[in-house]
RNA sequence: GCCGGUAUAGCUCAGCAGGCAGAGCAAUUCAUUCGUAAUGAAUAGGUCCGUGGUUCGAAUCCGCGUACCGGCACCA
């Protein structure tokens, strides 16, 4: 996909188009006034007040009309400098301008503006010369927007479009975006009957289909063995619990909106679990911990309920109840950095086996503007913010900061992917915490024999489970590796008639061996039995007919490939258990 | 939650401007017994999301609710 905003040539023509778009807005809405327009990576937008007026899905095409009549008419843009005062009085009559000059520091910038036949706006610049330069564009979508990201301000009206240098390069990136919806992961696991949704269980509420639920299960089993593998111990704990304990961590002050209602009872409110960390405090601190113990590393494939608003619900991608895959560290402060380095090496080694390879770490910092968000003192939280730092630094890990993305807790480094959809996701993260361990008062007895206090690493590495499916489907476009998929191999006789015995005798031999087959004897052509099994994407079908079982073999296809390949039946068992137990892509 | 949009058969969708509810695929039955991406025919299938209103008459127009979709805000 196409990142306009890194591309500088493509930069400056989108951020000009906006400026065409802003223009043509104008003429149609002369009460208009104009915020922002910048370019994003997914093209450019403007953020307008159009007064009382907003902009309807049958308006994008009226603006892109006048657009496409200024482009025509080509008009030379040109630069003009200013002074603050300048600037001010320009556009006195424009409170967004004169808020956006106001806090604009005249030593270090200069304040310029950009005029285009009868329309002059605010601008840094650079722009293309002409308008004429300006034929292929698309605008693509129309949102309200808060003023200033603010949601007590107005909401402002944000056009979304695109500019490229030609029609082809247009077609082709709409095009683009067209089969990204393709791959949503929504319409495949409607597609592949992985998991359900009904307005009458509730929104937001997956309801898993065996399909999927198969290979959810073959992923919380891989975790397990790799957590196992990797010295941790899991557990299982209730997902409604008292309130007592969110008023002791601090979550119920601050997420209190975002939890399902409290259940009141005659004595203890309870409430859905919205995660289940505090409940593994307790249990770290109903045994007496030695140094030497240490790191206790407790995990759980864990039920968890966020009352999401509705806007923000995302299929399985974001749904009000999800399994995480979670787990905490209890380790001395000595230990912290070999611990991150082992959760990251993990994550590094869980992405390998999926093939994952487009992701990005992001070490995520409190917002320094907004200090009172946080638990914790400014000591604390510049300690184990380069703690994080320091770690990402001697593993080598390409990273970015983020100030803002913190817990209230602590800071995170957080695994970033893109979805489908362009939605930029947490896949995995690790977060330092100083303050659950505060909180709940844990302890270790150190090696002088005085109670120390322990420090928390929270960790998911799957995330979500329900995430990680849905990320799973995206990349793999729904053709999951044989190892994943629901069902492994189909096996086709030829004539169910006559062949019928001899594949029933197949798909147990390969049950045996812990495959999941089906057996598809229906009374129909082979070609439409092999369809169906391409267009469920089954990795593997096993056509059966006089040749095999005269040769107790069998004739292999896989998904996607037109090549048949014969084997005897011992052949095709070694064959795919080997592929699974290697996970093989 | 906010701005905008959508809801018709199991699925994908048509139904223009208010006048008897439609197609393809899937399903069922029968025939066909077949060597790698759709055998043929027939049949069945609907609270047009729910609810209230306008109208002689509502899938169609309007209000409210619910769910979903695109953004915004939020994301422990």
């Amino acid at each position: 996909m196409i990142n306009f905003k890194e591309n500088e040539a493509l930069n400056t023509l989108n951020h000009s188009c906006a400026h065409l778009m802003a223009q043509a807005v104008k003429h149609l809405y002369p009460q208009a006034k104009f915020w922002v327009g910048p370019v994003v990576e997914e093209g450019f937008y403007y953020d307008i007040d159009l007064g009382d007026e907003v902009i309807r899905d049958e308006d994008l095409a009226k603006i892109e009309k006048e657009m496409k009549k200024l482009a025509k008419d080509g008009k030379r843009i040109t630069r003009h400098e200013l002074t603050k005062e300048e600037a001010l009085e320009m556009f006195k009559d424009d409170l967004y301008k004169v808020d956006l000059i106001s806090r604009m520091d005249e030593s270090e910038q200069v304040i310029s503006c950009y005029t285009q036949g009868d329309f002059t706006d605010l601008c840094r610049g650079p722009h293309v010369e002409n308008t004429k330069l300006l034929r292929n564009f698309k605008l693509i979508k129309h949102s309200g927007a808060y003023w200033k990201g603010d949601k007590n301000n107005k909401v402002l009206q944000r056009i979304y479009g695109v500019c490229l240098p030609t029609a082809e390069e247009l077609e082709a990136h709409l095009n683009d975006l067209e089969e990204a919806k393709l791959r949503d992961h929504r319409r495949l696991g409607k597609e592949l009957q992985m998991f359900m949704f009904s307005e009458t269980v509730g929104s937001g509420l997956p309801m898993w289909l065996p399909n999927g639920f198969t290979t959810r299960r073959v992923l919380s089993d891989y975790i397990m063995d790799k957590e196992l593998a990797n010295g941790y111990q899991h557990v299982m704990t209730p997902s409604v619990v008292s309130t007592k304990l969110y008023k002791i961590s601090g979550h119920l002050a601050h997420y209190k909106d975002d939890m399902f209602p409290i259940m009141e009872t005659d004595g203890d409110d309870y409430v859905l679990r919205p995660m289940n960390c505090p409940e593994h405090m307790i249990m770290y601190k109903s045994t007496l911990h030695s140094y030497r113990d240490l790191p206790v590393r407790i995990a759980e494939i864990a039920n968890d309920f966020r009352f999401e608003a509705g806007g923000a619900l995302t299929g399985i991608e974001r749904s009000r109840a999800f399994t995480q895959n979670d787990s905490h560290l209890f380790c001395r402060p000595d230990q912290i950095a070999q611990e991150i380095k082992a959760v990251t090496g993990m994550i590094l080694d869980v992405y390998k086996d999926f093939g994952f390879e487009q992701y990005s770490f992001r070490l995520s910092l409190r917002d320094p503007q907004n200090t009172d968000k946080y638990f914790g003192n400014d000591e604390l939280w510049e300690r184990s913010e380069s703690e994080l730092r320091k770690v990402l630094n001697e593993m080598g890990v390409n990273y970015y900061e983020a100030e803002g993305e913190a817990a209230f807790y602590g800071p995170k480094i957080d695994v970033q992917v893109r979805s489908a959809l362009g939605h930029d996701v947490t896949l995995s993260t690790i977060q330092l915490d100083y303050q659950l361990p505060e909180r709940f008062e844990l302890e270790y007895v150190d090696r002088d024999g005085q109670k120390a206090r322990p420090v928390v690493i929270h960790r998911a590495i799957l995330g979500s489970l329900d995430r990680f499916v849905a990320f799973l489907l995206e990349e793999t476009k729904g053709v999951l590796p044989l190892w994943l998929s629901p069902t492994q191999v189909t096996v086709i006789p030829v004539a169910p008639e006559h062949h019928g015995d001899y594949a029933a005798e197949v798909v147990q031999e390969l049950r045996q061996i812990g495959m999941r087959v089906e057996l598809d004897d229906r009374n129909e052509k082979l070609g439409y039995r092999v369809r169906e099994a391409q267009t469920r994407k089954i990795p593997v079908e096993l056509v059966v007919g006089d040749q095999e079982v005269q040769g107790r073999g069998v004739t292999l296809r896989r998904y996607g490939q037109r090549a048949e390949t014969k084997m005897s039946l011992e052949e095709v068992k070694e064959l795919l258990q080997n592929e699974v137990k290697n996970r093989v892509r």
